[in-house]
DNA sequence: AGACTAACAGACAGGTCTGTCTACTCCAAC
DNA sequence: GTTGGAGTAGACAGACCTGTCTGTTAGTCT
């Protein structure tokens, strides 16, 4: 088992936790490798042995991010209970959240999709990244008894997009509310009825 | 009145109009100085006589961007006939023209403030363009009588936001139908009733 | 004709960026 | 004790970026 020389992680994820960092804050495009490494407190060979280019570190920050947001997201939908429904709703808690976190800009896929080239494998990643989300979602809304589950997974990650789009901008946390309260519309619409609901025209 | 001694239009014009082409489909900082020259056919003094730094550039194109978006918003909006609850729903149109556009590449406003520092000047025309926007949503949703006009601004905004973020990806059809089919839903619910008294056409 | 203006052409300075490379230092395991 | 792996420190190449500056050309106005 190989051990740590350093006191604070290995070398590869005080690397990771600060490309985390200053790419959120300024793109990975606004961070150049050598304030990563100043501020990593890492020598240049080591970073480029762990991440053979920039590039292999900004989809390693990507992966990271989509592990985070995409738990925030999982962890407000249990946090609002069993009902699907209620968590087809509770899952906006996560923009909430997001919002008043201080440093809050937005999110990082599309910022980084922005400021890359079409075909890129950031681009790829990023597709990928929103899938996997609305795969989810549609799973949910499926066991909410959406009427149609594809539709209101789509109506729900556009609105999800729409606020951490704005986000970019300022943290108004008026934007999750506003989110929120229309999420809860829209599902009511879709699934209609009390929770455990069937189908229920209003 | 001044001659041209160049045929198409003049050189301030020209250098607009390729940064417009070029800051959009790379992003501003994607793109040098030196390529917007070489694609204008301009001398280099001459763009820094009409744009004293890269940054007035980039905000010259974002009053461009915001002229283009604004207008085909409320064009679209126009087309929807006369009555306000219908030109709500009609401005979707414009998301829906926009992304079948070759080479669309989402919100030019987002994408250029995802690269730029937190209280930049391009922060600053970001937020204002997309207050003078949700201002003049929540004008025609008063006119249409919606129950909270803020409300309902603030929703389909934020529809709008979300369609144009998921654009920077895929220019899928789906994300501006399903857009369009939501913020008549939302329309119908703030509003009730029907155009004059009748029955939702719907 | 002469003055003025707008634009062209392109060299240049000073900085930043990514990625490579050399040389040195620990530390653990064999 | 030696070997090898992981890390540190930092110089360096080559490209690219913004912005300045010099000199030239052409058309307009007086």
């Amino acid at each position: 088992m190989p051990t740590t020389r350093t006191p604070a992680g290995s070398a590869r994820d005080r690397i990771l936790d600060t490309a985390f960092r200053l790419f959120y804050a300024h793109g990975p495009r606004g961070v150049g490798v050598d304030t990563v490494i100043a501020e990593s407190g890492v020598a240049k060979a080591t970073l480029y042995k762990h991440f053979p280019s920039k590039d292999d570190l900004v989809l390693a920050y990507l992966d990271k991010v989509d592990q985070a947001w995409f738990g925030a997201l999982r962890a407000a939908a249990r946090e609002a209970g069993d009902e699907p429904r209620e968590q087809l709703v509770g899952m906006f808690d996560a923009l909430a959240g997001a919002c008043r976190r201080e440093g809050y800009h937005g999110c990082a896929f599309i910022n980084t999709a922005a400021e890359s080239p079409a075909g890129s494998p950031v681009h790829a990643r990023t597709v990928e990244h929103k899938n996997v989300v609305r795969a989810w979602v549609t799973d949910v809304a499926r066991r909410a008894g959406a009427a149609d589950p594809e539709l209101l997974a789509r109506q729900l990650t556009l609105l999800l997009d729409g606020g951490l789009a704005s986000g970019v901008l300022d943290g108004d946390p008026a934007v999750a509310e506003a989110a929120k309260r229309t999420a809860r519309a829209l599902v009511d619409a879709a699934v209609g009825g009390a929770p455990g609901g069937r189908p229920t025209r209003q």
